[in-house]
RNA sequence: CGCGGCGUGGAGCAGCUAGGUAGCUCGUCGGGCUCAUAACCCGAAGGUCGUUGGUUCAAAUCCAGCCGCCGCAACCA
């Protein structure tokens, strides 16, 4: 591979959003990378380890008008928050962009206009639902559960506004060959989805500017465009690298990159727009897109909810940190990760793992080690020696972990790797049984077996220590020091080798290193935490619905333009009985009704199966937009619109008096 | 018949690509040990591997149907 021969590594995290504080989800890629990227340092790799943040966008910019703060002094301060927290999470980044950043801002413009003039932007109509309080528009997939604004929640219209947009359709196969045929997916399970979803119906070009905010870079030669989240994020992969700028000057040396670690809701844009950007740039292409999944927040009542902050449920990292110590955090975040899949995160299941991984193995196995040491040889092993054959398998097991960490790290799969460390672990602990060591230390004649016994234990803590240093780089350097490890002893070379610390090496006992948690007061205490903190958001919630009902803020969507009686006079409404409906086959959200409109009957299909059943709709009057022109929703043609207003509790429809005849028309 | 994934002892998972004694972690029970952070080690109980059928000498593993759960897409005239 072309790694080996240049030495070279890149990864990078996502760009995070800094609309609101950092929590654990973004600890999560972030942690990952970090310990992938110590670990190939290890391993003398030359290193760039990328991380950022997107201060672009209308969010932002809503965000800090009502927050009374410029958008830039409002990501200053969360950006800060987010350096705050990789600090202290002990995250060695190289390089922290910003997507403000002069160099990226310039870069971005002529990249926009690169593409522009290769012909893959052209300009467009961007059409979509368009909230007008919030002036925003909002993606079918960002609204919320009643397809009102996700923002505000009033109702959502559909607007046009002129737009660039970036074409895909000319990369479709290389496209669809790049998920199919080669390693850049991974884990590859969503490959064929992503295929039949976006590529085979034909892949939608994508827009990529705006006009209907200004937070944003400015296309330099159509002024009143800003550009749109895809090539202002994706490119700061390689404007970090000086990437058409001049601040820096090592994309030649990193790029292509060798990992972009993104969370499996950004997938899409990594595993399709982002390789059709650097397809139409004539850029080769990045190796490997490591996708993994959420972690999902399991509630006192044990059913799994996405983290949410509007649930009061987010976990805060620093907190939890200060309590456990971040090492512990890391491991647990790293240990219970794996590609693709969510995983579960609750107190109790961390606190237990915690407890037995760290607390009950490996910390107990240091400090039984060490206070043997310690107590038999006041500290320093004499160097007289008596091998057996039982050393054999666990100097066996132990000199061939560094090969099987390696390999679990080049596939990202870093749970794999803790669990192989700490099978070693296990392994450590049995060995001590197997040996009797207190025994050895009663018999005067033993104190060579004595002292192989401890040295081989020093030596197996030294190449675990040595390889978990990339995962918890706080402690291990506290367990260097207690078995009387050099820093140079617990380099990468060493790990695959037994021998390293010196026949008299000196032990010097220290503080416990994972002190084990009392669950159920741990249990408790957090929880008191969280449900404060579910109140503080529910409370807060119903700060702001009550500011929405004050008059000039309330959840009645603003009046339309106004219309003459002409213009009412062309809306056709009816009354008409309900003779039968049922449910849309292979629809969530569809109901298809037989009516009686007085006029030989018609079927209507309406949007309301999440509020009603077919049964209680049976028999009813209801008023129906008789001309509008039909349509066919999900294969099903429907001749009209029947009546019915948006609430707060979602759809309900306009129920006539039954003694209205069906085909009465309604004005 | 839109696309994809999952269903393995109490819980969480591995094994399935290249069929041949069902494995790991946690939990439970019993025993051992005492160097250690009430930690460590050994043993036991506990599984029709969702279901039905097929291929095979042999299927958790391959094939087909069915059931259940999840994700994506679509859908609100």
């Amino acid at each position: 591979m072309n790694t080996e021969n240049k030495k070279t590594f890149y990864i990078t995290t996502p760009i995070y959003y800094p609309s609101g504080d950092p929590h654990i989800g973004h600890c999560y890629t972030t942690v990952a990378c970090d310990t992938i990227s110590r670990y190939k340092r290890m391993q003398g790799y030359d290193v760039m380890f990328l991380t950022g943040t997107d201060e672009h966008g209308q969010k932002i910019e809503q965000k800090a008008e009502a927050a009374g703060v410029t958008p830039k002094e409002f990501v200053d301060r969360i950006v800060a928050t987010f350096k705050e927290l990789w600090s202290y999470m002990n995250i060695s980044y190289d390089r922290f962009i910003r997507t403000t950043d002069g160099y990226h801002v310039s870069a971005v413009q002529k990249i926009f206009k690169d593409l522009y003039d290769r012909g893959y932007i052209y300009k467009g109509k961007y059409s979509g639902k368009y909230c007008t309080p919030c002036e925003s528009f909002w993606t079918e997939s960002q609204l919320d559960e009643n397809g009102c604004c996700p923002e505000c929640h009033r109702p959502v219209k559909i607007a046009e506004e002129e737009a660039y947009f970036f074409k895909m359709s000319p990369f479709s196969d290389r496209l669809e060959k790049l998920l199919l045929e080669t390693d850049y997916l991974n884990p590859r399970t969503r490959a064929v989805e992503l295929v039949n979803n976006f590529i085979k119906p034909g892949l939608e070009d994508v827009c990529v500017s705006r006009t209907s905010f200004k937070w944003g870079i400015p296309v330099t030669f159509d002024e009143k465009h800003v550009v749109y989240v895809w090539i202002d994020a994706l490119s700061n992969y390689i404007t970090a690298l000086g990437y058409d700028n001049d601040e820096y000057d090592d994309f030649a040396k990193y790029w292509p990159a060798d990992v972009h670690m993104v969370a499996k809701d950004i997938m899409r844009f990594h595993a399709l727009i982002w390789p059709a950007m650097l397809m139409a740039l004539d850029i080769p292409l990045p190796k490997q897109l490591a996708v993994h999944g959420w972690i999902t927040f399991q509630s006192k009542t044990g059913e799994a909810q996405k983290m949410s902050k509007s649930l009061g449920n987010v976990v805060d990292p620093l907190m939890l940190g200060k309590r456990y110590g971040v090492d512990s955090i890391r491991y647990h975040i790293l240990r219970e990760m794996a590609l693709g899949a969510d995983s579960a995160f609750s107190n109790e299941i961390m606190i237990n793992r915690i407890n037995s991984d760290l607390a009950n193995g490996f910390g107990n196995l240091v400090s039984r080690t060490v206070a043997m040491a310690d107590k038999y040889f006041g500290g320093t092993l004499p160097e007289e020696r008596e091998a057996a054959e039982i050393d054999d398998s666990l100097i066996g097991e132990l000199t061939a972990l560094r090969d099987i960490t390696d390999k679990c790290i080049d596939e990202t799969r870093l749970k794999n790797a803790l669990e192989a460390i700490f099978t070693a672990v296990d392994r450590a602990n049995k060995y001590i049984d197997e040996t009797e060591p207190w025994k050895l230390g009663k018999d005067e004649s033993k104190r060579a077996r004595l002292a192989s016994v401890l040295y081989n234990l020093l030596e197996s803590i030294r190449i675990i220590s040595t390889l978990l240093a990339p995962f918890m780089p706080t402690m291990m350097p506290k367990v260097w020091e207690q078995i009387g490890a050099a820093e140079s002893d617990a380099s990468y070379d060493n790990a695959a080798g037994f021998g390293v610390l010196p026949a008299n090496v000196t032990v010097h006992k220290g503080e416990i290193l994972f002190p084990r948690i009392d669950l159920d007061k741990e249990i408790a205490e957090l929880n008191a935490i969280i449900e404060k903190n579910m109140e503080t958001a529910k409370a807060k919630l119903e700060a702001e619905s009550a500011d929405e009902n004050t008059p000039e803020n309330s959840d009645i969507p603003a009046l339309l333009p106004e219309i003459t009686i002409d213009d009412f006079a062309k809306l056709d409404i009816r009354a008409a009985k309900v003779l039968s409906v049922e449910k849309v086959k292979k629809s969530d959200k569809l109901l298809c009704f037989r009516l009686d409109d007085g006029m030989g009957g018609r079927q209507v299909v309406s949007g309301i199966a999440e509020y009603y059943t077919p049964e209680e709709l049976t028999g009813k009057t209801v008023q129906i937009i008789a001309n509008l022109k039909p349509i066919k929703l999900r294969g099903v043609e429907s001749l009209g619109m029947i009546c019915s207003a948006d609430t707060a509790d979602g759809v309900k429809v306009l129920f006539l008096d039954d003694s209205i005849p069906a085909g009465s028309k309604i004005r």
